[in-house]
DNA sequence: GCCGTTTTCGGCCCGACTGTTTTCAGTCG
């Protein structure tokens, strides 16, 4: 068994032991013993072979012996035993807010409730609000809190998020008592879903500020508020916290609170080796574990450590002897150790886009007519829109066949000629992979157009096996431009379909075709998490908003953001590049490329 | 259950907020 999966058991120990109503000195050692073994960065079996493993720090005698019996067993009867002896759904009842350890088992002890279900019929039933230390209002909370969790209990697009945030955010600098304000959490650190949204804000006076945030018209319920924070539920379903510290302590609660954890756990102890400690309040020196007097020091503002105090991210970095480094890389995957190497380069922004080439119009799906597309594009001040409808197979799309596609291109060359817009319009198609990896078009059609997209819209559920060689077919067709979402995922609704992502990423270098960033906040396809590597193979990427009307064009915003989490720099995405430059290299493809309705 | 220049027992843990309390316990991050 690895360290990641002790360390898990661990955690459940904590967790189980907490309901047990042990001791919580003990239940944070199991915690604690579970981070310790996260964080070790040596090998865990040669640690344990050496004798090692009690001497680390957070590990004892009797956290090494049950570690010792995982890694050997993959078993642990004190677990199993601890286990069997907890209902799981009293496990499953910490996600209630309000919850904790010793209600439950208040609630299991007195009631017998045993899951969130006999809880909300406890509740209906006014049994909970007899009980000591529970009364009406507490009940009224778990029974909001349990429909909550079933009407919002998951997490959002980034892109919602990101929408009800930004005029927050506006609003919030805008007051006169603010300073500073941000957001942080994993909507700064760009990940593509979001839990609730972090706003962080520096301020001299705070009360106005707190009032203001709790009375925006969009709040449906207000959860916590407090002298420096607040919680507030919008009617959205998204949960939003503010807090609002000292303009001096700012940074470090930015930094703490963008996360990830990861990354946190890795700073903290960075600055433990430099005998340095960092949390939110500051970052002081570490000599007698803080005085009460260097604690006070950190909370106005971390003057423990330098010449001047620290007002940036940047300089908190440095402080650590690293280069800046973006929160959207913030997910302690390596990046630390990078900084400490160099910077990173400028990743890429969403002011570097020229132009996209992934977007649909009435002739097929979409909701805006060709015209109305290009003055959107042109609106954005792109150079180029690439047209790109679905083909004949995808019928519940209105797919255009080669007669309509024609049209298309005829249409697209007569609005190139007409000279009413700047912006240059390339044709393409959006073409479907047929389940054989064939493409749905002919070569006849095909060699007319600037580009070829191509997607599997069908056929989901064959093996892995299958869909990897349907996709690589369609990429090594020597038309093929770029490969549209790879995955076919719909973030918190749909897992995309089997395929070796890592075997299509060969082909389509192999094939120099392009692999797409889908844009779409639900899709955001392919993933951050391969872009990395693979553009540092030499994987040219395209940002596509896949845009059904003018309003879509905008969704680049969120591409651009899964770019910069995947480390993409400009150079890395083709349509950044100049209309001159783009024509080059579709030129590569299809020798006619670039040249509907252009002037000879 | 861990730890130790306060060292084998007695601390460890941290501030803010809510609700049920009449001075504080439980929860949350």
């Amino acid at each position: 068994m690895n360290k990641h999966a002790i360390a898990g058991i661990l955690n459940e120990i904590g967790v189980l032991l907490e309901l047990k109503d042990e001791n919580l000195f003990k239940v944070r050692a199991y915690h604690a013993g579970a981070r310790a073994l996260e964080t070790l960065e040596e090998d865990l079996d040669t640690v344990i072979a050496e004798g090692r493993l009690q001497g680390i720090k957070g590990i004892g005698e009797a956290l090494a012996k049950k570690i010792t019996e995982l890694q050997a067993t993959g078993r642990l009867e004190f677990f199993e035993n601890l286990k069997a002896a907890t209902p799981p759904g009293l496990v499953e009842m910490l996600e209630i807010p309000g919850l904790g350890a010793k209600k439950i088992k208040a609630l299991h002890a007195q009631l017998g409730i045993s899951s969130i279900e006999d809880l909300a019929r406890a509740c209906a039933e006014g049994r909970v609000a007899a009980l000591d230390g529970f009364g009406q209002k507490t009940q009224e909370n778990l029974l909001a809190g349990i429909r909550n969790r079933e009407a919002y209990g998951r997490r959002h697009l980034w892109w919602e998020a990101f929408r009800a945030a930004e005029p927050i955010l506006r609003g919030l600098r805008a007051l006169p008592q603010v300073r500073r304000a941000e957001h942080a959490g994993s909507l700064r650190r760009g990940l593509e879903t979001v839990g609730d949204l972090d706003f962080l804000v520096a301020a001299e006076e705070w009360a106005p500020v707190v009032q203001w945030f709790v009375s925006r018209p969009e709040v449906a319920e207000v959860t916590a508020k407090g002298e420096t924070k607040a919680s507030v539920r919008f009617t959205s379903g998204l949960q939003a916290d503010l807090r609002i510290v000292p303009p001096d302590q700012f940074v470090f609660a930015l930094h703490h609170f963008t996360g990830s954890k990861e990354h946190n756990v890795q700073m903290r102890q960075r600055a433990q080796a430099r005998g340095l400690s960092l949390s939110e309040w500051g970052l002081v020196r570490a000599e007698g574990e803080g005085t009460a007097k260097e604690k006070a020091g950190a909370k106005r503002g971390g003057v423990g450590v330098g010449p001047g105090s620290i007002q940036t991210e940047t300089a908190l970095f440095a402080a650590l002897g690293l280069h800046d480094i973006p929160p959207e890389l913030r997910e302690g995957l390596g990046e630390i150790e990078a900084a400490e190497l160099g910077g990173f380069p400028r990743l890429v922004e969403a002011g570097d886009l020229r132009g996209v080439f992934h977007n649909h119009t009435t002739a097929s799906d979409g909701r805006n007519s060709l015209a109305e597309m290009v003055a959107g594009a042109q609106a954005r001040g792109w150079e180029y829109f690439g047209v790109a409808d679905h083909s004949q197979a995808s019928f519940q799309a209105n797919g255009l066949d080669a007669a309509r596609l024609r049209k298309q291109i005829a249409d697209i060359a007569a609005l190139n000629r007409s000279g009413r817009y700047q912006i240059h319009v390339f044709a393409g198609v959006e073409c479907d992979i047929l389940p054989d990896g064939r493409l749905d078009l002919d070569e006849s059609v095909l060699r007319e157009l600037d580009y070829i997209v191509v997607s599997v819209h069908s056929a989901f559920s064959q093996s892995e096996t299958e869909m990897t060689a349907r996709i690589i077919r369609a990429i090594e067709h020597p038309r093929t431009t770029m490969l549209g979402h790879l995955t076919g995922r719909l973030l918190l609704k749909r897992e995309g379909y089997a395929v070796d992502v890592a075997k299509v990423i060969d082909a389509a270098l192999a094939n120099r075709v392009a692999i797409e960033l889908n844009a779409n906040p639900q899709r955001l396809d392919m993933d951050w998490r391969h872009w990395r590597a693979a553009a540092g193979r030499g994987l040219l990427c395209v940002i596509n908003p896949d845009a059904h009307d003018v309003a879509g064009l905008d969704y680049v915003r969120a591409g651009i953001n899964a770019a910069r989490k995947g480390g993409l720099t400009a150079a890395q995405v083709l349509n950044t590049h100049g209309l001159s430059e783009v024509r080059k290299y579709l030129i590569t493809k299809n020798p006619m490329a670039g040249a509907v309705g252009v002037k000879t």
